[in-house]
This record gives structure tokens, C-alpha cells and sequence, in this order.
RNA sequence: GUGAGAUUAGCUCAGCUGGUUAGAGCACUGGUUUGUGGUGCCGGGGGUCGCGGGUUCGAAUCCCGUAUCUCACCCCA
């Protein structure tokens, strides 16, 4: 038998009907935020993630589907949305043009890993990018629309923010840290040893108890946050507190992606294992110029939607339309005929064999079908239909041709 | 990529220290004296015991390998 790949999942029936539900949702909430849909590739040169993503981060290190086409191109499957994004906003000249865009996307993104609960190799994102916005009321914006689309799926989280400063302070700061990783260099994790080269801000993020400790002293970039990017952050703050929206400040929040600068925040939710961030995001206003466009402000977030799936409770969908039955193989054709009729203005699903009533009503209750239709000897004779509402339980027969 | 556990009917699982035709509940299907479901009663079908080797007179059971799933690390949505 074939089997799908590892960490590839198909989306069927009651999952499916989840899935279907949380996009509608987003979607609508996406629209009502005056967000546009775009559509990029799934491939995409290679270069576009080193570029943007980041080769410090383990996404591109070690993650990447990548390969060579037969026009000898180096392409890999999109790991994360907003590079094609950003790639598309460039591409098609918006950064010249100037002014104010917003997109939202979904769909599939694919790393290779080791899957797990929460984890797969092909999953989906939904998210949106703001484009052209410095102020950061985008910021708190984006953040209420997330906690709007949770809110309405019924989905409980908690948020967690932070700043991660600009080219302005990050520099210095990042300078301050390492000179502190130095002094403390024989205490901590070997993976602490590696961070410190690559990516010196991710020591924080170290679940290792030990480093913790010591890390608990190491100097916070939130007191090294420049004026502008201090003002910011207090105002993103404030503004979430006039909504009553509650969050954390965590200062070891680190986005694992390189262009994320200012602020950063991300959604857990604690009741779905290890893998808890059901949505991340965050300003990335020099990632534009960093792909050859213009210097344009951007934000955005992306959420992981199979980490949602469990936690979407859907309603019992009611029973409707029609079932249709016949008793007698005589009865079959005008059994396609009428349910087909019934087609042009309800759901109607129609049994191709003869059954007993029985095995009809049965049958009929189990595709939650309103009413069970079915003709037989008796029913043929005066040229009428049994119906049976599978709800009142009231049952009548009725001409065929008032149907 | 690392460590740990799991894998027996469509689903959830039992199967003790290796021993004859591998079981249960649910689901499915048929019947219930002849046309009434979701809710009675009786019956029936369905399993190369993940896959490949090995040990043994004999393996679902022991050993090795491998695949997948789950949990943790790691990473991130």
C-alpha cells in the first residue's frame, strides 16, 4: 500500500469541516481589517529564504526542501509565507508606487522535520502583511484581529510581547549581551557556545535550567531600547490596555526569524502540547530593502492552523434536505427522477437499491438527511410519495407531482 | 538530528512467563412472521497480529533491522 510521506496529512471529513470553518472565519475577519487576498507560488528560488528568513535560523539551516530543477535552478518549497509575499510586493513595484497595502494568504508551507503533535511537514498558515505603516497602531491592530479570529473560533490563548529594538539599538545592545555570554561563557550549554556566534539574542530563549539562572542577571534589551523604539513599545501597551487585551511582556521572546525588529509577539495556548505558539508575528520594517525594494515599513503575523484544528468545537450540524428510497426495483427510476427534480433546490441523496422502509429510515438517519422520501407498491398505485419528517416524525403521502 | 514509548478487525483495546481454528466493545450487515430510524432481541461478514529477517518442533508473544505514530529535546505557526 501507498502510504503518504511522513509529516504529510490528509484533511478529511470532521477535520476537513474544522479546517473549512476557521478559514471562513479568518477569512471574513481578514476583510473586515480591510486585508486583500494575494496567491503566491509554492517554489520559490532558494536565494529568497537565505535572503530574508535568515541563514542563522534552523528554517533554512537545516529545513528547507530544497532541490535543483531540470532548468537547473536552485528552488525549495516555501518554509513561510511572508518572503513570497514580500517577494510579489517588490516584484510588482508597490514599494515604488508608495502608499498603503495590506494582503492576507493561506495555505501550505513545508519544512522538513521531525513531526510530532503540532509538527508537521506539510501544514498550513494563515496569515497577513501590513505594507507601508510605520505607525505602530498597525501593530496593536494586527494583534486585535488575531485575538478577534481566536475570540470567535472560541479558542483560548495568551499573548506574549516584546520588542526586539531597530538597527538603532539592537547593535549596541547585541554587543552589550555577548560581552555578558563572555564573562559567563564556562556556565552555560554547549548550545548556548553555538548561539553565541549565530545568533547571540536566541541564548535567551535557552530552555536549559542551569542557563536560566544565569541568564536571569544578563541585560535586557528592553532597557536598551532606544527613544523611538521605547516610545513604541509603550504605545503599543497602552493601546492594547484601553482594549482590555491582556499579554505578558516576555523580554526572551525572540522571533526565530532574522527580519523581525520592534515588535514581536506571539499567541500559546496551553492546552495543545509542546508545540503551544498558535500565531507569531511582528514588525519587519527593513526586510523590504534587504530584497532590493524600497525602505517600506511592514507588520504581520502568520497563524498555524493545524494547531487550532482541536481546539475548533463546531456546532451538531442540524439534519436537512432529502433522503430518497424506493421499495421495489420498479420504483427505482422515478426515484433518481424526483430526487434528481429535488436537486435543483435542495440536498437530496438518493439510494440506488431497493430496500425495506426500515432500511431506509435507517439509512436516512444516518446521513442526517430532514426527510426520508420513498416510494413503493402502495405509493405507485395512487401516484404518490411517503415522506417522514426525521424531526416532528410527522409522515404523509403526497401526489409525485408536488413534490 | 537526539532520547523514550507504541504499532493486533473500520475504531478503542485484551491476548499472562512462546503451544492447537487470535478475542471483546463499538461500527458494518441481515433477520426479528412479512412497510417505520436514531433506542430492543438473535445472527453474520471482516485480521498476511506495521513490514523484513532471525531463534525455535512451534512466534502476535523472544532477538535484530526498518517504517510510521506519540512524547520530550531542538525548532517554530
Amino acid at each position: 500500500m501507498i502510504r503518504s510521506l511522513r509529516g504529510m496529512n490528509d484533511i478529511l471529513e470532521e477535520e476537513y469541516r474544522r479546517f473549512d470553518y476557521f478559514h471562513k472565519v479568518a477569512c471574513d475577519v481578514a476583510g473586515r481589517y480591510g486585508f486583500h487576498y494575494v496567491e503566491t507560488p509554492l517554489l520559490e528560488e532558494t536565494a529568497l529564504f537565505r535572503r530574508s528568513v535568515g541563514e542563522s535560523s534552523d528554517i533554512v539551516g537545516k529545513e528547507m526542501y530544497q532541490f535543483i530543477d531540470k532548468g537547473g535552478n536552485d528552488v525549495c518549497l516555501r518554509p513561510e509565507g511572508t518572503a513570497g509575499v514580500v517577494r510579489a510586493f517588490i516584484q510588482h513595484k508597490y514599494d515604488k508606487k508608495g502608499g498603503v497595502y495590506r494582503f492576507f494568504y493561506h495555505g501550505p508551507m513545508f519544512r522538513y522535520e521531525r513531526p510530532q503533535k503540532g509538527r508537521l511537514r506539510e501544514f498550513h498558515q494563515f496569515g497577513v502583511e501590513s505594507f507601508g505603516i510605520a505607525s505602530v497602531y498597525e501593530d496593536a491592530s494586527l494583534i486585535l484581529m488575531v485575538g478577534d479570529i481566536f475570540d470567535t473560533l472560541g479558542i483560548g490563548y495568551t499573548l506574549q510581547l516584546n520588542s526586539l529594538g531597530c538597527h538603532e539599538c539592537m547593535p549596541p545592545y547585541k554587543e552589550h549581551l555577548i560581552s555578558f555570554i563572555e564573562a559567563h561563557s564556562e556556565q552555560i550549554c554547549a548550545d548556548c557556545q553555538r548561539r553565541k556566534m549565530t545568533n547571540p539574542i536566541r541564548v535567551l530563549d535557552c530552555k536549559n535550567g542551569e542557563c536560566q539562572a544565569i541568564y536571569a542577571d544578563a541585560p535586557k534589551l528592553m532597557d536598551h531600547l532606544c527613544s523611538s523604539c521605547s516610545l513604541d513599545f509603550k504605545t503599543l501597551t497602552a493601546r492594547l490596555d484601553e482594549h482590555a487585551f491582556s499579554y505578558t511582556i516576555d523580554t526572551h521572546l525572540v522571533r526565530g526569524l532574522d527580519y523581525y525588529s520592534k515588535t514581536a509577539f506571539e499567541f500559546i495556548s496551553s492546552d495543545i502540547g509542546a508545540q503551544n505558539a498558535i500565531a507569531g508575528g511582528g514588525r519587519y520594517d527593513r526586510l523590504i530593502e534587504f530584497l532590493d525594494g524600497k525602505p517600506t515599513p511592514a507588520v504581520g503575523f502568520a497563524i498555524g492552523v493545524e494547531r487550532l484544528l482541536e481546539l475548533i468545537q463546531l456546532p451538531q450540524p442540524e439534519r436537512e434536505g432529502y433522503y430518497f428510497g424506493a421499495m421495489d426495483a420498479q420504483s427505482l427510476p422515478l426515484i433518481l427522477t424526483l430526487g434528481q427534480r429535488k436537486r435543483r433546490t435542495d440536498k437530496a441523496i438518493i439510494e440506488y437499491s431497493a430496500k425495506s422502509l426500515k432500511a431506509h429510515l435507517k439509512n436516512a438517519d444516518r446521513v442526517h438527511a430532514r426527510h426520508c422520501a420513498v416510494i413503493g407498491e402502495n405509493e405507485r398505485k395512487q401516484n404518490g410519495i411517503w415522506i417522514k419528517d426525521l424531526v416532528t416524525k410527522e409522515e404523509m403521502v403526497i401526489p409525485i407531482d408536488s413534490l
